[in-house]
DNA sequence: CGCATTTATGTAAACCTTTTCATTAGCGAT
DNA sequence: ATCGCTAATGAAAAGGTTTACATAAATGCG
């Protein structure tokens, strides 16, 4: 074995070893057909002698790129986010991208750090998983130019930013209808966050499957906040009341857990009693007792789907703004039952 | 509000504009004290007006560093990844470093395609949650210089690397003891993968457990494999047996929750007829019926000091190796209780 | 006032590539 | 042998910083 040579090897290393220029072991690696036969074996044995690895950094200076994609997101414990992070981490890594990961934990400042990073180069594009644009001075300043963007999971509204995640709408319905399917006619939504646009789609899937259904439909909301606490905290207050539906369309599984959790407390079970159906079969659905009914989000897929448009766009951004909206499945287990017979 | 420019602006354009040189417009920025009040006033007012940023790539190749901290880990869905990445995160950001991640799924050719990206210069240190060092063939080409590492969660056998974690041993004597404490004499562990260092040391932390509270230890490890289908597993395995444990110590919360269901789906119920405790405290622990009794991992924390420690170590490198071993909790919830009195 | 010393700034090199442009050699055709 | 064309290579610029060194101005002191 060679000794340890004291400095990583540079492109004049390898030149002088192989008794060329630089150009051509440029273009040795680069551009293989454009070098005879001969020189292009010196090279190759030089770089193997020296162990040279092209320099990143100066590769990205002379090239004006980073081949570096930011995501950012929320929160780095947002139970979709590893699914999706895989997908994204899995095309960005097979197309010779690195992935920088930054949480804004909704903290402007923290937010406005990473976008300063962003303005510096040290990504060619964005993926969002916010919700919304970067808020930052950089934005309104006299440098407006923002890296291709595609924001993931969360619709950004009044943005124009490509968009990659599951059809809330139809796969609210879907799930809403396999209630109806299952005989119930009382169903209530328990919502996510105030304001938060994913609870809004999905209510709007959940009350389409329900006018859809029956002549007058009634439409049931009640307020959670995606947290299992909250899907808790809204079946407790729902249960002061005399009337109750006899089926639950929770926001996301966190809540449905929450709201199982809740109505075994009470000393009723689920699915015989109430049946709960949640959205986005985080790893645990299949673990909580019953297990989980669900809508699955293909969240790798989003990752990959959304990387990969991003990608496309990063050469000329040429390619359009366009949504991506796919397809959620109905994974069905034990959550859910026809209703009471006597209410 | 200016007209929108071409091109993100150089420094040359800020000196330009100030009407100094670019050494003084780097001073500025980097060595203010060096550069008189005057010209300094005219470098930020340049520096506002062109909405300059510093090239992150010139600044790196200039300096000779990246600024990108890169994390290597397993699997990105490990229940136990989220929390450290968060950490690992908040003070990577707060100390002006990137952070590159990378999921090798155990697959040597991802790894190789990530230490390729470290050679080229793309990261100045690696946290490790791989449990290995990286193998490939670079290390023992000619260029065998590793950045600076430290392995997280996961310590590594016979190799210099600095290591944080949780004490894995005393954690476990930990539980073990609180079972103990509740009465029970027969106590299971049910472990983690074959070969796995962390199963190793939470099998010795129970074994201490038994042979410091009985003249006589009876050590019983029926072997998991980290899932809850493993340990849904090891307790049907164990059921065909005529004696059986009291409570069962599972490698992590994953096997604890898959033991309990299986327990549960033989129509026992725990804690009344068999005791589970769990390790890690992921984020579901407390929404599993029963609600896990389980040791904490303090996993941001985890995650914070190794960052740290990583940071420290990055200037020259005079940091010596050194583990640091962190305090794991007693988490108490209702998967324990006193052992049946009749067996 | 003259010399030494500090302070402020500028010039240019270095970091390591890629790529344009120019040059040289080689070859076939006339 | 000469011309033209292609193929292979090299020289040098460019990408945007930081910083060692040089220089010029200003200040201190006897």
């Amino acid at each position: 074995m060679d000794k340890i040579p004291a400095k990583q090897a540079t492109i004049d290393d390898v030149a002088k070893l192989a008794g060329v220029s630089i150009a051509t072991v440029s273009r040795a690696l680069h551009l293989p057909e454009k070098v005879s036969e001969s020189t292009r074996k010196k090279v190759t044995a030089a770089i193997a002698r020296t162990g040279y690895r092209a320099n990143a950094m100066a590769q990205n200076l002379r090239m004006q790129r980073s081949k570096m994609v930011m995501v950012l997101a929320r929160s780095i414990s947002d139970s979709n986010f590893p699914g999706i992070l895989t997908g994204l981490e899995r095309v960005a890594n097979a197309r010779g991208y690195g992935l920088l990961i930054g949480s804004t934990e909704g903290n402007v400042e923290l937010e406005e750090n990473y976008t300063r990073f962003m303005a510096s180069g040290m990504a060619d594009g964005l993926i969002l998983l916010t919700g919304s644009m970067p808020t930052s001075s950089w934005r309104h300043g006299p440098a407006k130019r923002l890296p291709p963007m595609v924001s993931v999971s969360h619709p950004i509204d009044h943005a124009d930013v490509s968009y990659v995640g599951v059809d809330n709408f139809s796969a609210s319905k879907l799930a809403v209808e396999y209630l109806i399917s299952l005989g119930h006619r009382r169903i209530a939504y328990i919502s996510g966050p105030q304001g938060d646009t994913i609870s809004e789609l999905r209510h709007q899937g959940y009350c389409a499957a329900l006018a859809n259904a029956f002549d007058e439909s009634l439409v049931w909301k009640v307020n959670g906040n995606g947290t299992s606490e909250g899907g808790r905290a809204a079946i407790e207050r729902l249960f002061i009341k005399d009337t109750l539906p006899t089926a639950f369309f929770c926001y996301n599984d966190n809540t449905a857990i929450g709201a199982i959790s809740a109505i075994q407390s009470r000393g009723l079970t689920v699915p015989k009693d109430f049946s709960v159906i949640g959205f986005d079969d985080i790893p645990f659905a299949s673990n909580v007792t019953p297990s989980l009914t669900t809508i699955r989000q293909p969240r790798s897929q989003i990752g990959e789907m959304a990387m990969n448009h991003l990608l496309d766009n990063l050469p000329d951004r040429s390619i359009p703004i366009e949504s991506a909206l796919l397809h959620g499945d109905l994974i069905v287990r034990s959550s859910c039952a026809g209703p009471r017979t006597q209410f």
